[in-house]
DNA sequence: CTTCTTACA
DNA sequence: TGTAAGCA
């Protein structure tokens, strides 16, 4: 078992938010709309497990990438595991990357996002392609 | 004091 | 999404 199985709901909504950075509000409407299903106390209080909180790190990340919740839903099922980086493939992953190329790349991204505020890595890429046909 | 649901901006 | 209201 690589990380933690489907462990027991033992956090709070409140500690959620702390461990995920999401506001309760958004923790309820992935909720209600089917993203996760945290379990709940004899006073109907949600309790999160760490798989859950796991999950909900992906939502955030998925979102802030630009996908709605149909895509975060699609995204989520249809790839077996994580969409990205493996902490198990790391190690090898981290020796095949040209680590000055990217360093040069965030750079560039630094600079073009000072000059247009982006919200998210859609809009980024978006912008990107705009620039791209016509500099 | 924290969380819940519902509802409005 | 944020926030307010009224409960538990």
């Amino acid at each position: 078992m690589g990380t933690y199985g489907s462990s027991s709901p033992v956090y709070s909504i409140g500690i959620a938010q702390k461990l995920t950075g999401l506001s309760g509000r958004q923790i309820r409407y992935y909720e209600q709309q089917g993203l996760i299903s945290p379990s709940r106390t004899k006073g109907n209080r949600r309790m999160f497990s760490p798989a859950e909180v796991d999950l909900l790190l992906r939502i955030k990340d998925l979102i802030g990438q630009g996908y709605n919740i149909e895509g975060v839903k699609r995204a989520l099922d249809s790839g077996q595991g994580q969409a990205g980086i493996d902490s198990a493939n790391l190690p090898r992953a981290a020796h095949q990357i040209d680590h000055e190329a990217v360093i040069a790349g965030l750079r560039q991204i630094n600079q073009l996002t000072s000059l247009y505020p982006v919200n998210n890595r859609g809009e980024l890429e978006r912008l990107l392609h705009e620039l791209l046909r016509r500099p």
